[in-house]
DNA sequence: TTGGACTTATGATATAAATCATTGCAATAC
DNA sequence: GTATTGCAATGATTTATATCATAAGTCCAA
């Protein structure tokens, strides 16, 4: 019989259902096999989960803490792709082609992360039609996503790109209690990589959105005075 | 009973089979159902299969000829996002997601072009492991192209991405018998519009690498005299 | 508590690529 | 046969952004 220990040590997938769109809607049977065939791991800030150009073992579940997925670009410039939270799964992209990750997955907070072997979950794939579909969903969407941040960030000048990593952070890791101020520590450097610009730019657009009173900057905290100016720069049709 | 005349009109999908990644696998009885459910139309070079912001009613089969994928970007200019050639599906992306197509397809050759409705696709898609399989694939292999193009195209210079832009052609559209030109036919305009640049720097890019016996540019061809060099410019990790 | 390693900040300079402008040429229309 | 349009080609100019340089502030470790 499951205690309350093993709940805090190796959680039940049945408490991540709600936030987990690749797994709602799995028949208990189902569930139960990822729940005994996972282990949860602690990774502190900075600790890499995976690397690029190595093997998937399986797949990764966020049960706690949030992950930076980024490559190598030219010049060792660092590229961020994209930010996984809690209840997000991540490197099925690679499991599923069968090849090596093609970017770094890095906790950007403390994090608890469970790990599902590749034999389980490519076995419950052939069985579970719910899986399927919904690992078609959210393969469908990455693509999207991927697809509209080709356009944005390879037409779109500066700022424009900076107003919309800013609302992209937004959306991803939310506001603080008082509506405003983004949910998340980045350095500029990591805004910077987020918007394929240069650490220097990124400060002076940065702080040029602040004089016009379009953001507030106090310590490493970004608070959005003005959503709708923001959303106006960043013209993106979708990360409000 | 099928005529040859069938045949010609409507081919059944039987016959792409080989070609076509998703419906490989299927039973016989579930391709009979597209067979059934489809119908091949003619799109005369220029012609748009469909557009940016529509909402999809279908899934499209490229019987044959070429097709453009693109959408409108800053000010207007257009972006090429990929191509696709005989036995490949297009639509599917906004098709799953329920949601309106982000490119327009556009013929650049005479094309024939098959199409099954919505309900087909997606009642089959509920009842046939494989076809849900192959999706999966699929899926996860365009998203892997789209997220290292997000890189290329972001870091790249110019002359590397015309490069890439050139093996990207020759991967998808081959080469005439003389195993060195490029077996298609687009402005320096088009060329840019896959490498994100304006057609005054193509030109240049391109008379430059023909001064550098790179490539032979005679009348709309485009010979590729070195590829070993073209690679290594284009320094590219997969499209050889 | 001092030194070192980052980070923010800002100015000066360099540079890649876009934009603007012109010309010639080939294909198509009148 | 001439006008018109679209494309290739090239030069001159502009502009956005990167790069280089420096300084001050902050965090952390020894």
């Amino acid at each position: 019989m499951r205690t309350a220990i093993d709940e805090i040590l190796n959680p039940s997938c049945a408490t991540c259902k709600e936030l987990n769109k690749l797994f709602c809607g799995l028949s208990i049977s189902d569930r139960d096999i990822f729940s005994q065939n996972k282990r949860k791991n602690i990774y502190k800030k900075g600790q890499v989960i995976y690397y690029e150009g190595n093997y998937p073992q399986g797949l990764f579940c966020i049960y706690s803490g949030k992950i930076k997925i980024s490559t190598i670009g030219r010049k060792g410039k660092e590229q961020i792709v994209k930010f996984k939270g809690r209840g997000e799964v991540l490197g099925y992209r690679a499991l599923l082609n069968d090849e090596p990750y093609n970017a770094t997955a890095t906790a950007i907070s403390d994090c608890e992360v469970c790990h599902i072997s590749k034999n389980t979950f490519l076995e419950t794939l052939e069985k579970s039609k719910n899986l399927s579909l919904n690992t078609i969903r959210l393969l469908s969407n990455d693509l999207k996503e991927s697809e509209q941040k080709l356009i944005n960030l390879s037409q779109k000048p500066v700022k424009e790109r900076v107003a919309e990593a800013l609302l992209l952070l937004k959306k991803h890791f939310g506001l603080e209690k008082d509506g405003k101020t983004i949910e998340v520590n980045l350095t500029r450097r990591e805004i910077g990589e987020i918007a394929g610009i240069t650490t220097e730019t990124t400060i002076r657009i940065l702080s040029e959105l602040s004089k016009e009173k379009i953001l507030r900057l106090t310590d490493k905290k970004i608070s959005i005075m003005n959503l709708q100016q923001l959303v106006k720069i960043g013209n993106n049709n979708s990360n409000i």
